[in-house]
DNA sequence: AACAAGTGGTAAGAAGTGGAAGAAATATTA
DNA sequence: TAATATTTCTTCCACTTCTTACCACTTGTT
């Protein structure tokens, strides 16, 4: 399970030097095949091989008509490739996604349970200033957290 | 439960020595793993992992869509890491957090029943100097406080 | 004085970085 | 169109930096 923010960089090339702490993980849980993607095209999420395919097969479930679905696709499939570690535990990113999300330089990887999603450092850090607005103090607290 | 101020020291290296009074507790209750995090950036949490897991389990209850779920997330993954106590009972507190919230030198940690607060020593002389406002007197005077 | 708490330093190994060599793809020219 | 040149991409190797686990000392307390 991912957890928390592991900071790392992208190099001149795209390659991302996945964080000690998360290489572990994957090393200890999952194979050297990865599918890295984005919905948005403003955060890069890493999946596990075996992970994305869990989400194929829920999509499977769908029509082929169906809106949600095509336009899901749609959008992994514009900016995803399959890519495999090297050797020196790094990721070659997807140069579109690359360019559409800012990735490079110092990034952000932070975990999300199941898979990591990848951020520009100065976009995730101007996202995290400032407090909670007070609607969504409430709720939390509703919840007492 | 934790209760009260018991100061400390952060070392240059990041470590944060875990006063006596709260390892006694720490030892007895929990395990050496902790989840340390933010949701403001401005005083950093430590909370026993099995705690943090509590947290997450009433999230769970949430919509992933859910605007309050999304930002509380967004600001606790970004400050955050899973950390482990040393043999001399340090926490290394993640950079991102040490930065943000000053963390270094002089901090008071906190006690807030089930988890631990850290501010930066000045930082909160500076936010208890002066009385109480009005508005808050009378909210605690209604209580009989 | 003895023990608990707190502090600082060090050295081995892990993590991170850059670059060179080889392979593949594309372009150029005869 | 085929042969060769050029460029880009990728994989691998070697070096440097940094982290972290451990050890030892100092300070404080009972």
């Amino acid at each position: 399970m991912f957890r928390g923010n592991h900071p790392t960089r992208v190099d001149e090339k795209g390659r991302l030097k996945v964080p000690a702490e998360f290489k572990r993980t994957l090393d200890e849980k999952y194979g050297q095949q990865f599918y890295i993607t984005s919905r948005d095209g403003k955060v890069a999420e890493i999946y596990p091989f075996e992970e994305w395919q869990r989400i194929e097969e829920r999509l499977a479930k769908l029509s082929n008509f169906n809106p949600a679905k095509k336009a899901f696709l749609m959008r992994t499939n514009y900016y995803g490739q399959q890519v495999e570690m090297d050797a020196q535990g790094r990721l070659l990113m997807p140069q579109v996604l690359r360019e559409a999300a800012e990735i490079k330089g110092e990034v952000a990887v932070m975990g999300m349970l199941t898979y990591l999603e990848v951020r520009n450092m100065d976009l995730a850090r101007a996202q995290v200033e400032g407090p909670l607005s007070a609607e969504d103090e409430k709720t939390l607290d509703e919840l007492g957290i």
